[in-house]
DNA sequence: CTTGCAGTTTACCGACCGGTCAACTATCTT
DNA sequence: AAGATAGTTGACCGGTCGGTAAACTGCAAG
């Protein structure tokens, strides 16, 4: 009971696990609050509304992401590599996922995105916001690349909103199939929007 | 009462509309049979469940689809002009359904795929079909473009199905972003997959 | 000791969910 | 006319939904 935030973190944690696993319309505020152990009551002491608690828990898995990115995209590794490392960190998460929950289940935030965009505004604005943080890491890298004469493609902005709806689409191929498979072809393909051999992402 | 299929064929058409603009989830069976004009008893006259009906929908809308697509992927259309002609379609089909309803809807395809694939069975199953019909159009486009030394990508399966996850993507991020600008991308990023000038899939 | 506050618990609300059922109607067949 | 058949209707089911309200608990400051 003291414990500062503990019951409010672990709503926000296994909130997005369950929407993650199965969808924001199937999942039960009941069922959040059962899986985490609280009641009700406390559930709504904490936020005003499931939709609050959605958001809230889509910020709170975005500082867990972060931290991963902001390694892989460290300026300390070469641009094209960084890329590559991103292609091998999204199918190594899928193949943990798969194993944790027997399915594939693919990005939370396009589940999200894909369900709710036209129905829950402020879902929306935060799924939005939140792909744009991730197209941002490609477009720095691709930034370092072009100074350093790695790529030349044109506009690194909209190379990196390419590179990033291509992995989109292919997450949803995997999940649609319930087969990590079609996760193979993320860094071919993106060496190939490069206008690269897949051996140079792949370095 | 006599005409064969008419209430039928209204629930399915009304059905696939809801999702599309909704979700699956958000959509109850009276809200479809209210819109249809129909009542529930009739409903489960037809169909012996929600996700039956919905698997019946998306079928329905495949060969709506499949009509336009036959016309846009004709072989007497040189094949990289298939490919910009599809995309042309689906940025009017956005454009079309935004007008209408007032928000960018994306793909029905990608919503039902998205939200119900860890879920359904049945739904996944079929999403996973119709979406191979799909790449199945651009992979006769690209073996004719092979065959005609239009284009030199390796495999026209992984071609097609890069080209396809992409366009899903690019559709994703317009329903997330509630704006039609990410389309204007889509034969672009196209032309730049299959190693060609933007010119030469715009011709 | 007591007041106040953060957090928790229990019980409950009306609305709606997907689905069922038996009765009814209209048409075609014999 | 009688029956069979396809389709339709409205009433109803138990369960669950998101959300609310009030009482309670532990603890810290006055």
């Amino acid at each position: 009971m003291k414990p500062p935030c503990e019951t409010k973190g672990k709503l926000l944690q296994v909130a997005l696990r369950l929407i993650w696993e199965n969808s924001y319309g199937a999942v039960g505020v009941e069922e959040i609050c059962r899986e985490a152990g609280v009641k009700k009551g406390s559930f709504y002491y904490f936020f005003p509304s499931k939709s609050d608690l959605t958001v809230a828990a889509m910020e709170a898995h975005w500082e867990d992401q972060r931290a991963a990115l902001d390694r892989i995209f460290s300026p300390q590794t070469p641009p094209l590599a960084r890329i590559a490392a991103y292609c091998q960190s999204v199918c190594e998460r899928q193949e943990a996922k798969k194993k944790e929950y027997g399915k594939v289940c693919g990005c939370p935030m396009v589940t999200l995105g894909a369900e709710l965009s036209t129905q829950d505004e402020a879902i929306r604005r935060k799924t939005a916001e939140i792909m744009g943080r991730y197209t941002a890491y490609f477009e720095a890298a691709l930034r370092d690349a072009m100074a350093q004469g790695l790529s030349h493609c044109g506009d690194p902005g909209a190379t990196a909103r390419r590179l990033f709806a291509f992995s989109q689409g292919l997450l949803l191929q995997a999940k649609v199939h319930n087969d990590l498979s079609p996760l193979a072809d993320l860094r071919p393909g993106m060496a190939q929007m490069l206008g690269l051999q897949a051996r140079s992402v792949a370095a």
